[in-house]
DNA sequence: GTCTACGATGACAGCGCTATCATTAGATGA
DNA sequence: TCATCTAATGATAGCGCTGTCATCGTAGAC
């Protein structure tokens, strides 16, 4: 292991205390130009990184900012990973991230882990936090963002969409587009997916043509494999149910292939609708319709709006609604 | 923010000396029974948790475990990440990643980054590493795994499979089912992708069936719409190919809703074999043929076999091959 | 009963950095 | 010329923990 080149030996080969070195760092515009050369020749010579952990400890905070997400695998969650780590990767903070299962005992916990690292920012998902998960954020001494979702009280900042209204505007297409028999197909009924049906339903209710029965639910994780099943057994026990909306895409694209089995034309006696807009919908046969919600985007914000707060920039707005916008293709009778 | 809670402040509520508590707390059996308990106690009591930044600084090391992955997209990689994280979160380490975007120079300078925080272990993703980020490695002061692949000369620790066997079984399994004009699709030709080509060029060369004008490859990142792409160049230049090795499964998922577009039967006139294995190839219609590769395991074994050196117990082999098996489906007039 | 060995506990120093206050030198104005 | 102020730099003292050695008491050997 190479040896750990300290802050003292810089000063030494630069001719100067160790304070002016560790102020040369990082207010440079508060030491003499001449001098802050000879330091930052010093610094490329010997190869001098500074110690996070010392750092940390001098100053009561580290460059960590947490990340809380229930999945890891979920291709939603990891899009969001990627905006968050797109705009935090050349900067001097790092991403630690936890999995929560979708549990909220399991996300205190994790929450515990984090804050204990005094993090510089945190990004959770969702609005559904324990009561004391909650008071541990709001008590928490760095900027928070919870993503995913709008909602009335934020913690602190939030971005995200209304999961509700995006899945009524689903509804609303495929009404428009002629269907009167709609199912919601739903896996892991977790808080969001359950605003999601809710806004399925009111949108249903007001066309006067929501008819519980054609809702099929299970409590596993989604899957394509699960879509198929779902889409069967409301077929089976509703053989007249003329469109589906998925609560997800892996679940559409599994009710494509079922109904494929079935030899059930889609669009024609079944319209499908998925949430996320994965790019697989797209380049699917058909095309298939979906939700575009933009997670990049999303994740990016987040991150955006931690770093400008840390930097002491103006954070914009606190709350960001970056929308939902319905893909009408094919499989729902639009065009491709 | 609540205010932080100190060893001292616990030793002076259990009436020892800090050190004392700091024993108690990493080495149990090294302290008397009672001791302990009043300790422990005390701990409850204030709510107490350590600082990880002190105890770093302290000890020269910290208890974050570094991971990078090319990407945190892919399907492959999360679930890696799924393994390594399953076994770490118990655990009082941490997981750290960094993304590589699959640029070898980027992944040296992540190694720099996680190096400077002395982390408890680092794993990384293939054998393709800079000559430097290779030193680097090799005089890292933790145990090192490389995953996803199998090779000759470790840095440290190994756990993979060959791609070009995998690639070459896959090959093989194409040529027993009766199809003598395969073709190969690739996106993004990383070190593994090219390995796989080679696998499966060895084997049709062995076949005597090789011809490389039914290679159609392109360098932007794979993704279903790119399979399509890719099969449709294809049969447009070669309608008699009879078969395509799609280098993963985001390929071969577009490569079959091509198929479906143009009208060519599946298996019947092309037989169509992915890579990884991805849930969603056994619920396609027809079910898709692919590769399983183990990763969540990889994960798992990988964040094992760091913990086992860790904590001083048995790592086991420290080169692990973990195979691959091709799971023969309808694709490619395999069972169901 | 004395000596040794060992288990349990403690004192001390320091990990590498930064917050805080002090010091110095030069600039400014009366 | 001298007091006053400001910019640049430095000295000091920790941040909260653990490594290292010292100390104490007691069990066991003789």
């Amino acid at each position: 292991m190479a040896k750990r080149v300290t802050l003292a030996e810089v000063a030494a080969l630069a001719g100067v205390s160790p304070i002016t070195v560790s102020r040369a760092l990082r207010r440079p515009d508060t030491v003499q130009p001449e001098t802050r050369a000879r330091i930052d020749a010093a610094v490329t010579d010997l190869g001098y990184v500074p110690d996070p952990a010392a750092r940390a400890l001098a100053t009561g905070r580290s460059d960590v900012i947490g990340v809380l997400i229930p999945s890891a695998t979920n291709a939603v969650f990891t899009d969001v990973l990627s905006g968050i780590y797109d705009r935090i990767a050349e900067s001097r903070f790092d991403v630690q991230y936890g999995i929560t299962r979708y549990d909220p005992s399991t996300e205190e916990n994790l929450l515990g882990v984090f804050l204990r690292q005094r993090p510089a920012g945190l990004i959770v998902a969702g609005i559904d936090q324990t009561a004391s998960a909650r008071r541990l954020l709001e008590r928490a001494a760095c900027p928070v963002v919870q993503i995913m979702e709008t909602g009335p009280d934020p913690v602190d900042m939030m971005v995200g969409f209304s999961h509700h209204d995006a899945a009524a505007a689903a509804t609303r297409h495929l009404i428009a587009q002629g269907y009167r028999r709609p199912g919601f197909l739903g896996a892991r009924m977790d808080p969001r997916t359950q605003r999601r049906f809710a806004g399925f339903r009111a949108e249903a209710e007001r066309a006067g043509i929501y008819d519980p029965d054609r809702i099929e639910t299970t409590e596993v994780p989604s899957s394509v494999g699960r879509g198929a099943e779902l889409l069967r057994a409301l077929l089976t026990r509703r053989p007249d149910t003329d469109a589906v909306f998925c609560n997800n895409d892996d679940l559409a694209m599994g009710a494509l292939f079922e109904a494929m089995r079935m030899g059930v034309p889609v669009p024609g006696r079944l319209g499908i609708c998925g949430f996320n807009d994965l790019e697989m919908m797209r380049a699917a046969e058909p095309p298939l319709t979906s939700v575009r919600t933009n997670r990049f985007e999303m994740g990016a914000r987040a991150a955006e709006m931690i770093r400008a707060r840390l930097e002491a920039r103006d954070p914009g707005p606190g709350l960001v609604d970056l929308g939902a916008e319905v893909q009408a293709r094919r499989s729902t009778g639009g065009p491709d």
